[in-house]
DNA sequence: TTGTAAGCGTTATCAC
DNA sequence: GTGATAACGCTTACAA
């Protein structure tokens, strides 16, 4: 437990640099050399101390990444993503959970910047885009997934909102749909506000008049979306198809429905976003827009590396594709 | 970004002491002073360097948290339950994802190994029994969660399988059903061997023989539980329920049922174990054993900063209790 | 109440 | 190829 580098250089008769070549791989020491030192490594079952060799060499090989809730099957897809391009390049990853609390989101943060991590990377943040700046600006090395921000030395990835709201709109649209709801996120959430726009350049498309009635805010959560729906459902506003921001609130409109006996997608027809685990296994399955979030993990890990390691000309930002997943909860003819 | 302890206390016009000694909030340095060397902090934007002082106090104030997979709820819930006490007492948590291969495992402890935890806790670990007590023994906080081991200086909460699985198969039999299939998970986890062992006693309490071709196994995932169950019928066994070792495996089992428009509860009633968080979304919602899961992270959080800090009087094993929660899918009289 | 100086365990630099 | 030595930035005796 407490064996340090001058214990192990002792035995083997060296000094402690050689043993540190040695933990180094410098291919400059002797075989012979190196495999006496390796042995009283084995042999005392020698670990280099992280915190002595992180202060001598001014960095960690850590990533930290900041979620919303590890609950959440979209943060975790793309954690999975971020942690398979930083294994795969000797870093480590630490995930910091903020239970969607702002507050302890900068907790975090300030925790992050004691250079425990080389570098940052934020997934469904609350975190005002002048405190990401400031980040950046204080010389962090900061990424940010799911949301879109261009802004100087903050690498990010996101998905095309607009046009996946869009095109889940158009497909209810295609169904027959011409009074359809949309579920919005936290009213600050760009995302959420990038899907709205979708949502009424679809209408406008097929020349059906927006109605702002039809617009009402579940917060992104499953409760939320069940009180939103049935406040529109009290005010006996007429509508035949539901677009969620996200599936969480779909799931509940569901509840609302199955408690009410309401259809779906008879009654109601629903789509939601993000392909959230559960989707797949409701009865009707739930039609949703699919983000590649192990893709967009990746991908933002390998910007953070890059930039980390000095790369200058590392695109900053990136935008991929997402894709509708047409099920049963928005298509009438099946079932 | 590079500013040290030296800065802030030569423009405040103090010792570096001084200045750690606000920063560790010692209640002796004048109050003047204090808010002093406060307003320099604030000024420089000044952060502590975390490698320096973790070398100097010879700890990091954080745990390390071995995950099979960050996907499975049940090792969410129980990361919850570690970081909220964590929290509470001034400990980051950092997650490690294994992917359910040991290997990967190993690789992650000799990581955590460097002294950049002071403990270590391992949720649903593959880890053979020897190499956490060799762990124990080189000096390590080491705890373990879900699985039962009772070592000196391992930390250990667990439910108790025997008497839960017991509970789920009894409550089949009392829905009518005497030939029951056993969905085993790898041969090699202590846990799916007590399922087994309570199965064995429930039907040993009713005076049903014991049928070995009913126990099969599905390696605790959802493809395993698909062809185990796929086997069974295609054996043409007869049987009318299925205790699942997992709830994994028991979304296998529905996707067969499905597939060959079984009937569940009708034809086959299963329950499973962990209460996943897509078990009650499922149609039929599934009947499943809840496991404290989150008391047991912060049980086991709470065991090992104890034991950390030098307490020696830490309780070392646990057992909580689970309870069975029954649904749709093992009730004739319901849907 | 504050400051001086040593030391935590590595690695980088410079000799040999 | 190998080794002595300083330095990384902080905290903690001990002194003042």
């Amino acid at each position: 437990m407490d064996i340090k580098i001058v214990d192990v250089a002792r035995l083997a008769n060296v000094s402690p640099t050689t043993v540190s070549r040695v933990l180094n791989n410098n291919p400059i020491v002797k075989p012979k050399t190196r495999d006496a030192v390796l042995k009283v490594i084995e042999e005392l079952k020698y670990v280099p101390h992280a915190a002595a060799k992180n202060l001598r060499q001014q960095k960690t090989m850590t990533i930290g990444v900041i979620v919303s809730d590890i609950k959440v099957s979209y943060n975790t897809d793309i954690v999975k993503g971020i942690q398979t391009k930083a294994y795969a390049q000797k870093y480590k990853v630490v995930i910091c959970d903020t239970q969607n609390d702002l507050d302890i989101e900068r907790e975090y943060l300030r925790l992050l910047m004691d250079r425990s991590v080389d570098g940052i990377i934020l997934v469904a943040s609350l975190l005002p885009e002048q405190e990401i700046v400031d980040l950046a600006e204080r010389g962090f090395a900061v990424g940010i997934i799911g949301r879109r921000i261009d802004r100087a030395n903050v690498l990010n990835v996101h998905t095309d909102n607009v046009s996946a709201a869009k095109e889940a709109v158009e497909h209810l649209i295609g169904q027959g749909h011409r009074d359809i709801v949309f579920l919005s996120g936290y009213a600050n959430a760009k995302d959420s506000y990038d899907r709205l726009e979708g949502y009424i350049k679809a209408l406008g498309m097929h020349s059906i008049p927006f109605r702002p009635e039809l617009v009402e805010n579940g917060n992104f959560n499953e409760t939320g979306g069940y009180e939103a729906f049935a406040r529109l459902k009290e005010k006996g506003l007429t509508f035949s198809a539901v677009f969620s921001a996200n599936d969480e609130m779909a799931l509940g409109v569901y509840e609302y429905c199955n408690e009410k006996k309401i259809g779906i997608p008879g009654e109601v027809a629903i789509v939601g976003v993000d392909n959230d685990r559960v989707s797949k296994y409701l009865t009707p399955s739930l039609s949703t827009i699919d983000q590649p979030k192990y893709d967009m993990g990746f991908l933002l890990a390998e910007k953070l590396i890059r930039s980390m390691n000095g790369e200058a000309e590392v695109p900053r930002v990136s935008v991929l594709n997402s894709r509708l997943i047409v099920r049963q909860s928005s298509t009438t003819y099946s079932r």
